[in-house]
DNA sequence: GGAAAGTGTAGTAATTTTATAAAAATTCTG
DNA sequence: CAGAATTTTTATAAAATTACTACACTTTCC
């Protein structure tokens, strides 16, 4: 039920933006016309959009059908389910005009956007293995540097729950401290969303000589990917780049959940109290719901 | 521009699935043929679908019109549309046999549904008023207890940018000094999901007493919500409870990136070189891209 | 200057919609 | 409770809209 329908991947939206380039005039005054107003496109009919882009019938038709569609009435289509998947905002940047509804709807969308874009290339295969050795595991740590040192708080927070010695590190230095320790039976597991922090690579390395298991969440094909056991490859392409890192962290706390969830799952309806009683005890600490 | 696209909300396929018990017998059927096979419907002619349902095409088009579309093609956009966002939603429940591409996949979307849902809830008043109050600050508190704190310590890592002083606490006991030394000028962010955690509220309390400035990201019309002077109010609903939270701080992080944001862009363009500089910094410590 | 790619016109084919009539279901009356 | 009358529902067929194809003209690039 779930990956049953991950071919609809493609993004006609995005697709058209990558090729918007490579198009001749005319077919770029259709695509522009359609990027103008994506959602008022899926309206229009192909005389309307031809009248929008300033070309004739035909003209749009074959857009169309360069696209991969079998014609117009199809891209429309395929149009309209890119919109529902949270994509409007592609390539709208967040300019000084913008009001706060405007650009916290634009921030909104395109961490909606990472996220849907991230579980499509999200390897279900590497997120098992991941899993399994968490499940293993005699102790985890968490490796997280700068940006990524909440997101290791975090996975500890969760990760704690589950009767494991569990610590995160933020400091390079008793990062180098715990992978020199380490051995088998340890998981290590390095958050880092470039993948070419220099010390970073160093440390996963040295772990993995020790015989520990590193998993890495990281960029695809970076140089931590290459080093680690098992790597959780995410590309977030920070859109709304206003010179800090922003989706890419919140893919990374989401990966977290799905193997807090995995390991929960793994370990049984039996394992349920004990978490239930983790929760219950916060009870104490509370107001009472008036 | 922003509201505009409320989409999520009319999902044509679940509407449909609540009027079944009030078609008549015709109708019916095109809705059992559509609900059938959702996907196969949106390739459909009209003559088609009436085939596939039994019944003549007057009748198909009749049943869209009774759906409040324009017409046949109208219907098929929606239903599109509704494929890409709702059908994920449907049996959202992640159970025990799952296998790792399902529960992640309801996972990830569980997370959009509720960004989205926060999206709509959030008050871009409230969110004007906070970002007014951190770009007065002259110095800025965030507080987070447990699940909260990597919140609060992300906040830190983004504000510190801004050339202002700024920490995170996640211990009472210093939440509780620092609010006490507070005064007019300051401003404290206290993060919490539930909003009902006692020491929280009190430290809440004395801060504002104290002159400070109260930021609170929690639960609507919750203890704290109440005691704050601008409450950003997000309601998660954990659909995905597993015992942990899990889309409460994705949602809080989102909001801490709105506000940075809010900063960056109301500091103006002049400031933009300055966050450049920061990130360029990091440049040394990295791996060349080969 | 000629081939190749690109674009528009006009006509054709497909699809959808409307008008209307027949059938079924419901209600009302005797 | 039968049976006529009305309303609702459904289908046939014609009209209108919409999308597609063939071909001719224009531009661009060797």
């Amino acid at each position: 039920m779930a990956a049953q329908q991950a071919h609809y991947d493609d993004n006609v939206i995005a697709v058209i933006q990558d090729r918007l380039e490579n198009l001749n005039k005319s077919e770029r005054k259709v695509a522009e016309a359609i990027l103008r107003n994506p959602k008022a496109a899926t309206r229009y009919s192909i005389a309307a959009l031809a009248r929008a882009a300033d070309v004739s019938e035909p003209t749009v038709n074959r857009f169309c059908r360069s696209f991969s569609a079998t014609g117009f009435p199809d891209f429309k289509i395929r149009l309209a389910q890119s919109i529902a998947t949270g994509t409007p905002y592609v390539g709208k940047n967040i300019s000084q005009e913008d009001s706060v509804a405007e650009f916290a709807d634009k921030i909104v969308f395109s961490t909606i956007a990472s996220l849907d874009k991230a579980r499509q290339g999200l390897s279900p295969k590497a997120l098992a293995e991941a899993i399994d050795h968490l499940i293993q595991a005699r102790q985890i740590n968490f490796f997280g540097m700068g940006g990524s040192a909440p997101v290791a708080l975090d996975a500890q927070h969760k990760f704690f729950r589950f009767n494991i010695p569990v610590m995160s590190y933020d400091d390079s230095l008793m990062q180098r401290m715990v992978a020199a320790g380490s051995g088998t039976g340890h998981v290590i597991v390095v958050i880092s969303y470039t993948g070419r922090t220099r010390e970073m690579v160093e440390i996963a390395e040295m772990a993995r000589a020790n015989g520990a298991t590193v998993i890495g969440i990281t960029a695809p094909d970076s140089p931590l990917s290459k080093v680690c056991s098992v790597a959780l490859e995410v590309s977030a392409t920070e859109d709304t780049e206003v010179y800090m890192p922003m989706s890419s962290r919140i893919l990374h706390l989401t990966i977290i959940d799905i193997l807090a969830t995995g390991v929960t799952l793994k370990r049984g309806v039996d394992f349920q109290p004990h978490l239930k009683k983790i929760k219950d005890c916060l009870k104490a600490t509370r107001l009472p719901v008036e």
